[in-house]
DNA sequence: CGCCATCTACTAGAGCTGTAGTAGATACTA
DNA sequence: TAGTATCTACTACAGCTCTAGTAGATGGCG
């Protein structure tokens, strides 16, 4: 499935992701920006309608949950990215993030020791 | 200088990365989908607009050429990204990167390489 | 019971994106 | 020079995004 979320549909989905099935009143309340009760239903309803969301009755109102995952929509952003502006190559994308990126240390050591794993189970022995 | 291309515009500002100033009919054919002249040429009075691009006369038509550094815009877009998407964590982006990307042992490889130097960099003894 | 708060459904409108047509200028070509 | 190709400028329009208002249902409260 292809998920393609714009910005507005994405801080929503984050809050989904984060805290779970929620009202409209308590994902606006978390949205860092001020938008009407009514705004924060119709990119739910949006949402919805792509298929990325679910709802379900919940006394008075509805409660939504996030009908995707968190690591799928996160992998077709980054396929996109890479796919516009790296030339498709993930590679592209790595070292840009390594040289442009303020890195600390700690990160860059943390990420030698992700790679090193990664490597240990390419090739086992 | 905040940078934001559209699908499109990218697919435009590539090929003017890539091959430097060139007129709406060389754009127009490098293209991998088949537009109207008059649609690159859209594209290209948008970018121009935004401040993106610049033209010079040449002979009967314009010649367009980037004035962003596709590094600037990869950054932008880049942030843009680990922002709705990763929590502003460029370290989680990159984990992401390793654990989901299909990698070779060969790219991995050379990433473990791109982070020994720049572990280096920041702890020179 | 009548009022107020809360909620959903429907509607709306401005702005952006993507694509392209038409008009008019210009230049090459027979 | 008349015709054709090429180019830019201007206009257009559908679809999407973002935001929000209005109407109408429903439920709690005094």
């Amino acid at each position: 499935m292809k998920i393609s979320l714009t910005d507005r549909e994405a801080d929503v989905m984050q809050s989904l992701w984060e805290h779970g099935a929620s009202t409209v009143a308590e994902v606006r309340e978390r949205l860092a920006d001020p938008l009407a009760y009514t705004t924060v239903l119709t990119v739910l309803r949006t949402l919805e309608a792509k298929g990325y969301v679910g709802h379900e009755e919940a006394g008075r109102g509805h409660r939504f949950f996030a009908s995707v995952r968190q690591q799928a929509a996160r992998k077709n952003a980054v396929q996109h990215l890479t796919d516009k502006l790296f030339k498709g190559s993930a590679e592209l994308l790595f070292s840009h993030l390594v040289s442009e990126q303020k890195l600390s240390a700690d990160q860059i050591s943390r990420m030698r020791q992700l790679l090193a794993e990664r490597a240990d189970e390419e090739k086992p022995q």
